[in-house]
DNA sequence: ACCATAAGTAACTAACTGGTTACATACTTT
DNA sequence: AAAGTATGTAACCAGTTAGTTACTTATGGT
């Protein structure tokens, strides 16, 4: 419904049809943030419409409602992981190589995008009643790309074979995810940036790690 | 302030004391569902009040507050999870058995204890501020004594010397936290009950053999 | 029996929230 | 320039929420 109202706005180069893009566009930029850090209860739409320096009328006018604008927000993030898992997911000869470039994308990604970091960890919390709603596809894409890496990487002999899949990408998921999930709560314990370049990479490399030494077979024990 | 007068009617051993108790007890219980379901905003007083056949009134003169309800439950169950660590981590000889114990009780505990595991992930996604003023020591206590079976397994050579402990801590945490966390969104992808006893079982063995392999020396490679 | 107090009830309020409406202005097309 | 439509504003509404108040009932000590 807005998109049809949308398209109609778009061809126009300049003008109104442009100011209402642009409106759109900060409206959507404001929710996220909004959205992200208070979760759908506790954003407020007069905050939201205040920070996109716009009229509570025009945001019902683009969004229609809350609930209408939050979903438009998870659609409008994870476009960007879904994009991601396209560009950054490979199948090169190289398998190690393959899960690590795949590991590190995904993780550098969180690392960048807290807001979807976030946004998600709302959604697992109301059981993803509202991302179901939005590309039904999205978890599987990017599960299914890099199940093909788990895959190949069995075929090639390097992983186990007897490696379940399905329990690995929940793993991966789980120790990127985590990480920044929890990072206010372990900040204070380790008294250390958890978000500098360094500690940053001190991570993925222990991911790695423990992936690897964990999936990859061993000639001994 | 109300555990001032928490003290003074639990010395009555019958009626009014013991009712108060009761009451005290039957809220805390429907809170902790509550909250747990929908987080400190989504949560409303009169749906608590209700759930546990008291008057509003009563529960203002028992908690004060929303919040410091809120703080209650978590106080409440974070206790649950104290006591575990206090009875499940004991340091025996066999470095891998203590190990498995602990990822064991732990990550079990968190599949008899959703409730537990979405107060914490409210709490992850408020940056732990209600948490902190609760036993602020809560999350070292656990990882403390994990910690120190970490150390020992060091010690004992079954676990390579270099292991960033904080790393490992967090990804034991990840890796349970997350099957848990997520269910409701992978539970459709993967057509099965996550929390069937087969399931649960497969799961923990591969946390385990992930961690195993992971952490403990390896002959080769 | 009587009284002080704890436990409980229901109705209320002040503030706030998502959502709406009546109205004004700016722009484009013809 | 006229007409139609996109964009914007502010006041408003109905429902909900956390928290309160005035009042009643039950209990235990004396």
């Amino acid at each position: 419904m807005n998109n049809g109202a949308k398209e109609k706005t778009m061809k126009k180069v300049d003008g109104r049809g442009q100011r209402s893009e642009e409106s759109r566009g900060r409206i959507l930029n404001s929710a996220t943030r909004i959205f992200a850090k208070k979760g759908l209860d506790g954003a407020r739409i007069d905050e939201i419409a205040e920070d996109a320096g716009i009229n509570k009328r025009m945001l019902y006018h683009y969004f229609g409602s809350k609930e209408d604008l939050y979903v438009e927000v998870l659609r409008f993030n994870y476009e960007k992981i879904y994009t991601l898992s396209k560009n950054a997911f490979n199948l090169a000869d190289d398998s190690k190589e393959n899960v690590t470039r795949a590991v590190r994308a995904y993780f550098y990604f969180l690392a960048k995008n807290e807001d979807f970091v976030r946004l998600t960890s709302w959604e697992a919390l109301n059981g993803g009643r509202f991302a179901k709603k939005v590309i039904p596809q999205f978890f599987d894409l990017v599960e299914l790309e890099f199940g093909d890496i788990i895959k190949d990487g069995i075929k090639r002999n390097f992983i186990r074979p007897d490696t379940d899949i399905r329990q690995v990408i929940v793993s991966v998921q789980a120790l990127c995810l985590v990480y920044f999930n929890r990072r206010e709560i372990v900040q204070p314990l380790w008294q250390e940036d958890l978000l500098s370049e360094e500690m940053l990479e001190v991570r993925l490399q222990h991911i790695l790690a423990l992936i690897f030494d964990g999936i990859f077979s061993h000639e001994e024990e």
